[in-house]
DNA sequence: TACAATACCTTGTATCGCAAGGTACTGAAA
DNA sequence: TTTCAGTACCTTGCGATACAAGGTATTGTA
């Protein structure tokens, strides 16, 4: 059976809301964000992160700046933007909102 | 902007999970999960919901029996198999880890 | 007999994660 | 100088899936 398909299915629609999560505590660049999240075991692709990233920049909740490496080429650091914040904020509560529907299916 | 997206994205992942946890209580047919999640704050689409039984149906997880109504045509009453049940509780693992996940990168 | 209500299902579209592959820059070794 | 490994960014093609819209079938009532 593929419960892993569900599983993966689960995390799916959460993966936006986890990086925005992790930016608003840090700059990151995308090696950054898939070691970080795999430490949180949320496991990331970069076929995945690269084209969330840069739908969530043209959409104005993201902003980067290039910054030198001390091995190898520059990195883009992304920061969430004021209007990222406020999403950010949206979905929080609908993190809650979530967690409210299933422990109300589970009781 | 397209919270909104974000928003039901993050639900998507949960339909699977939150129909298994209601099936897990009693029998439904579509209608009545319709109905239940809606009360759970969870909304779900005719169109969405049926290919996902039939779906779930086919890889054995769920069962169906036919029951008169008493105002219209038959209705399908879908239960958990034995395999619904064990993918069920994978499911709850699941969940915990991303309820793990979340608190993690909001700490 | 016709119609409204109920219930089940299908088709077409858009979105998105992922695997695979590609481009570009850097620094060190040959 | 040239080559190569490492790092970083990005794109393409595919499969899965939610959703809107539309369709079929059964029931009971006017």
């Amino acid at each position: 059976m593929n419960t892993d398909n569900t599983k993966s299915q689960m995390r799916k629609g959460m993966l936006e809301y986890c990086i925005m999560l992790l930016l608003h505590r840090q700059p990151c660049y995308a090696n950054d964000i898939i070691q970080r999240l795999h430490e949180a075991e949320m496991i990331v692709m970069e076929g995945t992160l690269y084209p969330l990233l840069s739908r969530l920049k043209r959409d104005g909740l993201l902003a980067y700046e290039w910054r030198e490496s001390t091995q190898g080429p520059p990195r883009k650091y992304y920061t969430l933007t004021a209007d990222g914040q406020e999403a950010l904020s949206q979905l929080d509560a609908s993190w809650e909102e979530i967690s409210r529907t299933v422990q109300f299916l589970k009781q």
